[in-house]
DNA sequence: GATGAATGAGCATTCATTCAT
DNA sequence: CATGAATGAATGCTCATTCAT
């Protein structure tokens, strides 16, 4: 990659992280190119150089967070602790993604309805392997003798549909810290696992 | 109210199942007038003539239902069983309403954002009593010593959260009977009360 | 007449007059067939029995008032009082009647802009003999030595334009009455004509 | 100001312009934001780049000429000549601006009914203006001795008025010259002031 | 005669997208 | 590369008009 295509890249990025801004605070379908283009100071027509047109930005805009989310999930599946303490960190993560990427869950309700072709795909593969993770996880406590859930794909939907909501109420301002929120639905969730 | 009067209602409320109906298929957001007209084999414009604007219409939509499932769930608070079994039957009602009227918990996000003046009091006002309603049942509950929650306003948005997610994949060709998942849900999500 | 038709007869009048009095209120633009039904509890699709559509009620409308103060000018020109007089009379009646249906005068600017066909000519035939019969007195004058004016036209131009201005800010709750109004008009407006 | 801020302020202008010049010919009520559009050869989704909306376009437009009349007038109040002359000025300035831009005046009548907010304060601010700078030269004109007039607000009226109605009758193809019309105005209603 | 109901044409406005410079 | 400018399709809404009952 020769200097032009790393500042291209970069700038891309940039497009990407301040398109996720926008879209957390206004939502994704109230968020126009006018709005991605002000908060970089840009204006709409330029962001065309970059994506063929919205919906390629806000498939790359979450096609992005949820691969950096996939990654953190993965690492946890290989370290060496319990299935619990798995199954914690991973709740964890998923709620912390769903705070700082408010409307990044949202489009897992119908992607087909967002994006076309073979975008669709792409986030439906990705999806499915982040419930697949979870899936797993679960599968590895029961064999662990840790978790004895039996629906166990109704308990992941349970678990991560709660864990979504929370997009919905938490505030910084809020009674609560954010770490302490993750502490207690980490507890509870792994409540319906044991 | 005389005949007139009860055909105008009655039309009324076609228009808002018709609506409710568009708007469970492509969301509130993505709904035109047209397609709710369309729906019905009006023209937009006649829509006109029983609801003020589109905001109005979508107002008495959700206030529609909400107030139908406000009533069940209240006769459930005052049923002679235990905590657990109002939990229960609770949490069936409301898996079955977000199933049925899959858009309408996801005003509860952000009201103020779709209605304007009164309206966003009206329905936050129910929205308000909806958790109230679910928050006196755990308070029940743990006052018996069915339950043992601690943290019981967040256990509240689990359930609720939890449930609400069920929109998103639920359909009636699954693998489960939309009784098989509500009784699955509903045992699952009483553990973390307990 | 038989009854029926003087009761058509009567219904037809007191439309116009409803209508008239939401014209001046709202202006003719602005009215609307709801606004002139509501005046009249009525519900717009009565309207259409008395009138084929919007314009003909709105020429009869209008045709009615330039019919009545036609009367009334053509009588003031028969009175056997100075020429000066008549002026003044005729003067303080247009102030009249442009104080009280306010936006009259208004389509004698562009007549046919708002009537079509045979309605037009209707119109401007009345607002024709409306400055004929202005014409008139100013000859008498100038025959009789009372006036010494020139350009003639131009002179009954003035005259009217400033009354006709008057709809524009006379308010009842003014500093002056409309009497007093009347009085200083016709004087001043007197001194053109001298 | 820079070369593209300059095509900018240029393209605006043209659209006042042309604004203007729809609006004489149609009425401001009459006026669409497609007419404006046709008339530039744009299509009207064009117009929202240069203003933010319809109301926004009619204040600029009506704006841009009573500023110009406002500077005119204030010019003739400075010359060195006799209050007869200056108001016989003014009186042509106004004659000529209600024939050139036949509807301006017409926004006089209510302008709350057509802007909201600070755009009305700020027209009604311009029309009080006018009328002041008016109501000053007749003051002057009492105190040189030249007029003798009593109801001096309401000669200003009347001068006004009939001058503004001028644009219901005024045509190039008339039987006199604009000149000749503005002349014989300009002495008349000076009779009114003696 | 009167009304409730429905219609359709028209209008202001928004916004993704395109393109010449 | 970036931008200013323009476009056109879509959308909410209004209102004169029609018509069955």
């Amino acid at each position: 990659m020769n200097l032009r295509e790393r500042k291209t890249a970069k700038k891309k990025e940039d497009i990407l992280r301040s398109a996720s801004l926008v879209i957390s605070r206004k939502g994704f379908r109230q968020t126009t190119m006018e709005d991605i283009a002000a908060e970089l100071l840009m204006t709409k027509g330029s962001l065309y150089y970059y994506f063929k047109n919205k919906e390629e930005l806000l498939f790359y805009c979450h096609e992005h967070i949820l691969t950096t989310v996939l990654d953190k999930l993965r690492k946890i599946k290989q370290q060496d602790i319990t299935s619990s303490e798995k199954m914690k960190a991973a709740i964890k993560i998923h709620l912390d993604t769903a705070i700082r990427e408010r409307e990044i869950f949202n489009l897992a309700i119908k992607p087909e309805q967002i994006f076309s072709g073979d975008h669709v795909e792409v986030i439906v593969q990705k999806l499915d392997e982040y419930a697949e993770l979870f899936d797993q996880l679960i599968l590895q406590g029961i064999q662990k003798g840790e978790f004895s859930v039996v629906q166990k794909k109704m308990a992941r939907m349970i678990i991560l549909g709660a864990a979504n909501w929370i997009q919905v109420w938490y505030s910084p301002e809020g009674e609560f810290s954010k770490e302490e929120i993750e502490q207690v639905y980490a507890d509870y969730l792994l409540k319906i696992l044991k």
